[in-house]
DNA sequence: GATAATCGGACTGTCCGACAATTCTGCCAC
DNA sequence: GTGGCAGAATTGTCGGACAGTCCGATTATC
């Protein structure tokens, strides 16, 4: 049943390296903070030419476990920001051009169980951001993008007062793609604007006074809005944005 | 109030060069199956040194966005695959040390989601390969990894039968965090894999017989269950693996 | 003595040129 | 058309080089 022979796979060695220096870091044989020696350094360690190193350590630092401070020359150990992954993630699925339905499904399983979290974990300074991002929309002039930021910046910081780090990273890419779809649509549906605000507001009563229960059920209702509009066609993402 | 300047920033060239590909990439200029100019010609093209554009086109790989057929030595627009992306979520998230009840809580929102559509969705093949991974659990001798690989796999296909590609993108990180803390405790619970075998055949016949509420219903049985022996403390997944 | 200016060394980003191994391509024979 | 082949093209890797910038230590200044 299973192959008698696997592929004959060779890894360029910048690969390789790039492995063997990912494993010491996932490993915490280097850890967060510390630095890495010199490319020159690390060239004469593998026995290999400086360019080939570069290329290797370009993967880590893509991948978000090296990096460096602003200004700063040496590459140290860091760990990935969500934000960094979260934009790849976005990428690929826009790349995919997934329908609009299958973000609102992702969104309708997310976000609920966000606000639910929320409500029974946030601070005192969670709560403030969260009705920061909710001003800025219903104090919005008619700028759609300024509108659709504030939508997105609320999604942001609901799951940031979750208080769950694999919540809020599975949640931060579908920022990026509700952000055109909602564009395209926040005009054409009347009223929408008066009840994302008034959604918003009730889902911070809620989660201001811990309660877990109506913050989901107001998300819940906060999201099946956005699928207004979008009953007949299935478009893409993509094709929102008009390409 | 705000700063009167930002703080200088001078990408390199081969960022520089990077972001001008992805764009392309991204805008389909470049589309999916076209082969890339040669190292030679891109570096004549922007006028900088094949170094630098190696190091610029290593980033769109890394990124999923440039591959190669195997064999092949000519790079060529590729679509990010899911796997390449979730993977370095999943390390993003390990290095951050989430808790199992992060991971749990998130599979709580997302795996019942995906058996509720996969009830509705599902096509046959990918029935046939839900009952697969099923079989092969519970068919499993005693070995501990191969049993957490076939209840992960299990997640898999019911993500995969949602039809829902965002869902799916969003599921398959928190696999390759279950299986280390799964490991862990499923020897430790007893009657765990009773259970777990119990669980997939209810979700099996749901989704087979197009119950969305019941596959739903069940999938949230299912994880509930996977929280025993996790109620008083709260261990990192890193912490399960033994480090 | 503490702080500020100075200087040399170290390091990164980029370039140039080179070569072996492998893949691609056009051409030829069948 | 198929198969085979020589030559061209391409990638992975190497060595060396240099300007600009950062870092650390030393020296000068208050």
């Amino acid at each position: 049943m299973t192959d008698l022979f696997a592929p004959l796979v060779d890894d360029p060695a910048y690969r390789k390296i790039a492995i063997l220096i990912e494993q010491r870091i996932v490993a915490r044989t280097l850890r967060t903070g510390d630095a890495l020696p010199s490319e020159t350094d690390l060239a004469r360690q593998f026995g290999v030419n400086r360019s080939t190193i570069r290329e290797a350590i370009r993967e880590l630092e893509i991948h978000g476990l090296l990096g460096r401070e602003r200004g700063e020359k040496r590459l140290r150990v860091t760990r990935p920001e969500p934000q960094r992954v979260s934009s790849g993630v976005s990428r690929a699925l826009a790349l995919h051009d997934v329908t609009f339905m299958e973000l609102w499904e992702a969104m309708m399983a997310i976000e609920p169980a966000a606000a639910q979290y929320a409500a029974s974990r946030r601070t005192a300074a969670q709560l403030r951001g969260l009705t920061r991002a909710s001003t800025r929309f219903s104090e919005g002039t008619g700028d759609t993008a300024a509108a659709v930021a504030a939508v997105v910046d609320f999604f942001t910081a609901v799951a940031e007062a979750s208080g769950n780090r694999v919540l809020a990273l599975a949640q931060s890419p579908l920022n990026l793609l509700l952000e055109p779809a909602l564009s395209a649509i926040i005009d054409r549906v009347p009223q929408a604007r008066s009840r994302i605000e008034a959604a918003q507001s009730k889902i911070i009563d809620a989660i201001k006074l811990n309660k877990s229960e109506q913050a989901r059920t107001w998300m819940e209702k906060h999201i099946r809005d956005f699928k207004r509009g979008y009953e007949l066609d299935l478009p893409t993402i993509r094709e929102l944005e008009g390409h």
